[in-house]
DNA sequence: CTCCAAACTTGACAATTGTCATGTCACGAC
DNA sequence: GTCGTGACATGACAATTGTCAAGTTTGGAG
């Protein structure tokens, strides 16, 4: 029972917006609504694929747990964003978990609905491409980041990502917890707090999950350049 | 013209293998082939997409180059890997920056002629997705390794993974430089030296670019539980 | 064969990060 | 309201890694 607004968050999705109107009909029509409260498993690694899922509302993370219990934040979703495309069109066991970390709002299309749909029309494999390609290129530069960048500087760069303009000052809201922040940006939390202190020297401010740009240029400057002055 | 031997590599690529005979031959026949230097470039990073490349023999490093110059090494692939589907089939630029780093044979298939088959047989967009699955797999696979282990530990599972054999004693050649190894594995060359040195402690012998190993299962119980042991 | 440049190793040192311990603060249960 | 748990900050210390600076080795070019 999808509300209208559901309804439009994920027909806006990068899955389904490129869709003609009347296959994302059929989708939507043949999809699952559920909710999740924090902390609740979506699903887990090694688990076989049987859908693709759209958030459509809140905050859902995908990690995955080494042998010895550590646990790596792979990547962190939110409204209208899709994942689990390139796994449910085959029969793999997904190579992650999926947890809700607030409550959360998340369509389910089933693989078989979405695969069948692919054989009438060429044009939903390009889509699901798309979509998988989109995450393709965020892995990548999660990789660029931790391998060439400081802590500090990988900060600074998900400060950057938050802001909605270009230039002068920003404030902007920390999206989801300090720990998992320390997580998705591949540090402990200690780190992400002394981190935080070293922004200071480049105009950001932290108070709770509130976070004050003084400039975000000197700040860009920062992410890209050298962490060795100051 | 293109040696059978070299098609034959090319039908068991992840890419092409499980498509129909007829489809294959489509493809082969509308290819480019072309053999590069070591050092040569294949394509660069923010280059639009025109291709997707077969490595036929040869080693291949897919690399990011950030704005201060520094690289940051993202896969390296060898005979039967592709590259480049997700980017090919839509209009965008590569994410990342191709280079031989040894001599290669790689066959190129226009992203056109893959487009048009993929609209008579939906059956190509899956083999395609597969194909991109396995790097969005592997690239997981990467940023586990990179935020939950150490240095010693990576090159550890480096080493398992060019072993044949399940367990027992292993000699394996080292595929490429050093360098490139560190690059792959998120560190200095120096560093990776040390981690050489370090996994004396677990039967494991370097020399010049091959490794000897005493037992798989002690160098497996080290990649996957504890550095501070020793 | 000789020589050179690049790859590689090693040591000393500095910077960064993880670990452990302690303390504060906020928020929900009660 | 009080209590208690978990998030967060901070300091001290250890471990890891990067940086710089030698040396050694290696694989061609000539």
């Amino acid at each position: 029972m999808p509300h209208e607004a559901q309804k439009a968050i994920a027909r806006q999705s990068l899955l389904l917006r490129s869709l003609p109107e009347q296959h994302v009909d059929t989708l939507l029509r043949q999809a699952v609504w559920r909710q999740y409260d924090r902390g609740e498993t979506i699903f887990l690694q090694e688990e076989e694929a049987k859908a693709v899922h759209v958030v459509l509302a809140g905050w859902v993370k995908l990690f995955r747990v080494t042998p010895t219990g550590a646990e790596a934040v792979v990547s962190v979703f939110t409204r209208g964003d899709s994942f689990g495309e390139a796994v449910a069109l085959r029969d793999v066991p997904y190579p992650v978990s999926a947890e809700a970390v607030s409550p959360c709002e998340v369509m389910h299309i089933p693989s078989p609905v979405l695969l069948s749909l692919m054989r009438e029309d060429a044009e939903i494999g390009v889509s699901i491409l798309a979509a998988t390609f989109t995450h393709l290129h965020s892995l990548v530069a999660q990789l660029e980041q931790l391998k060439a960048q400081t802590g500090a500087q990988r900060v600074a760069e998900f400060l950057l990502n938050l802001c909605e303009v270009e230039s002068g000052t920003c404030e902007v809201e920390l999206p989801y917890d300090k720990m998992l922040i320390a997580g998705r940006l591949g540090m402990k939390p200690e780190s992400l707090s002394r981190a935080f202190s070293r922004l200071k020297t480049v105009g950001v401010k932290i108070n709770r999950n509130h976070a004050d740009i003084a400039d975000i240029d000197v700040l860009r400057d920062y992410a890209e350049n050298d962490p060795s002055e100051r």
